[in-house]
DNA sequence: TGAATGTGCAACCCCAAGGTTGCGCGACGC
DNA sequence: GCGTCGCGCAACCTTGGGGTTGCACATTCA
């Protein structure tokens, strides 16, 4: 049902604001395809806290899973990523743009100051 | 004392996945500059709720603070998101090189299946 | 068929994070 | 000098998120 831009932003940004989110997101990026009782072998929680993990990053658009036979295998899913990076570039674009008409707009004002009415 | 810029990208990364953190940073970027009292004013929450708000926003090096008199105005500083921004833009770009990588494995894969030891 | 493996679901625990109220203090304006 | 305005600090409450254990259900393989 195309999730607006801003919920897949949202979602995004709240599933890598943990570090064992990302952790995951870097395991899955290095073997391409893994389950999570594989996954949770690389780290310090139990396969559970794992898949709740998972779950999340799936509802976020991160990752995607495939059923084979009894496993279910994750792989990485690029395009959340992307829009949620090119929204948070052009959000930096935007402070910049109004920070340099801010700038701007201090220094006529100072020039003001020295040259009145000129 | 110069942050790495992994902490930059996880204390960001923290931070913005508050809805009401990200509206401070609207409203400021909006205004160029105000006060926790003044941002209260635009938001369903108290005067100490979005300080700590703030606080959070300022130790992840989104915001600055400058006193002026009896008030503290606070802006927006866009070098931390954009540290943020092409970082993520970096890690889709390693998942998207990585998947091509896969593709191109398994395509091979799927010739040598029709074709072996051609 | 029966043991082993990989999951999913549910109940539960714990603590940090977001929120609030209350108060004391420095800065302004009269 | 005195009210008031803006802040910071501290105590406190509540919720949700991360974690765990236990169990039932499929699938694989001997």
């Amino acid at each position: 049902m195309a999730e607006r831009a801003a919920d897949v932003v949202n979602d995004v940004l709240a599933a890598l604001a943990d570090p064992t989110r990302r952790h995951l997101l870097d395991l899955l990026s290095a073997s391409g395809q893994a389950s999570a009782t594989t996954l949770a072998d690389g780290l310090p929680v139990s396969r559970q806290a794992v898949a709740k993990h998972l779950a999340v990053l799936d509802a976020a658009g991160l990752v995607e899973s495939v059923k084979v036979g009894r496993e279910v295998r994750y792989a990485v899913r690029p395009e959340a990523l992307e829009t949620t990076a090119r929204w948070m570039a052009a959000l930096a674009a935007d402070w910049d743009r109004r920070l340099a008409r801010i700038k701007r707009f201090a220094e006529a004002a100072e020039q003001d100051r020295h040259h009145p009415k000129e």
